[in-house]
DNA sequence: TCTTGACCTAAAGTCAGGTTTAGGTTCTAT
DNA sequence: ATAGAACCTAAACCTGACTTTAGGTCAAGA
């Protein structure tokens, strides 16, 4: 059993936080000693679940949801399984929305070594979509085109699509 | 050129949304005509790296940073540069979170998995580390392991390891 | 001309997720 | 037994990122 003080080194989280945490339901259950709040096994996996949801992007309330199916015991084990199922489908979308993000960053950095290279952005602007380099074209279009766009047609003609002066 | 209302069509963003990035910053030297803004390529490309470097973890007040260097010209294209290499990191290293979040997912998969075909959990409680199948034991050490922890003695002689009831 | 829809501003409101404050209690070592 | 550290609560406060409200302007079609 741990004391708030003893988790709060444990886990790097904030004393106010763990309270805040308990206030919210998130440790329903939890013994307490003469109003002092005793950390188990139980808390500290609780705690473990906490972060890994919270990261998931759930809110504290569903959350707390979560926490009462446990309590339930048995009946619920199908409701919590569905839950990190649907977290698991989130989280993978995340990653795949950080790639991209990563693609938009990847071609910035390109796009800021050819303008130092030149001194100025005038080249890099002007260069056609087909003529930027194969993986820094990839990472362009995945970034540059609404869902509703044709794949090609509607840069073909165009004499420069790079056309954002400076930014 | 584009008004507000087209272009919050086109980006799936709130009229509202805009104004105040707007008001914030976020488009400086956007042109108007009697009042009303216009939005050029400028603003288009502004408004994708707006939503990079908002979903790589970059608060309003760093992006209008961001966008000020933009209208001071060529002598930013250095800072402008770090600033991409630095949001990389940093979406990387969430990148690397999340997929640990993924670890824990998969490992609280399995374990309701292995309640729901028990009917409870006592058997997949009372489980050592090393009796776990590869995968699982593999997600459960990245998650289940404090920084100062030391690879396995720590754990060696317990009887059960998964001794939380209930979570 | 008049109405209607799309635009404008400033200021107040909202929300999640904490953090801080003020005042009090409990544990531990001397 | 007493000081100081670590604990407690309730309630107010904070922050970032919007959103809503209230009141007004502008442009195009009937």
């Amino acid at each position: 059993m741990y004391t708030i003080g003893q988790v709060s080194e444990m886990f790097g989280i904030p004393i106010s936080t763990l309270r805040y945490y308990d206030k919210e339901g998130l440790f329903p259950g939890m013994q307490r000693t003469s109003g002092i709040r005793r950390f188990g096994e139980k808390e500290l996996e609780a705690l473990r679940v906490i972060e890994c949801l919270k990261k998931s992007g759930m809110e504290i309330k569903d959350i707390r949801q979560f926490m009462e199916w446990c309590k339930e015991g048995r009946s619920t084990y199908s409701r919590r399984k569905e839950l990190f199922l649907k977290q698991k489908v989130q989280v993978e979308a995340e990653i795949g929305r950080l790639n991209q993000i990563l693609d938009m960053i990847k071609y910035k950095c390109w796009y800021y070594d050819q303008a130092l290279m030149d001194g100025n952005e005038e080249r890099v602007q002007a260069m056609k979509e087909e003529d930027l380099p194969e993986e820094i074209c990839e990472a362009y279009r995945n970034t540059h085109r609404r869902k509703e766009d044709v794949p090609s047609k509607h840069v073909c003609g165009q004499e420069g699509i790079l056309q954002a002066k400076g930014i």
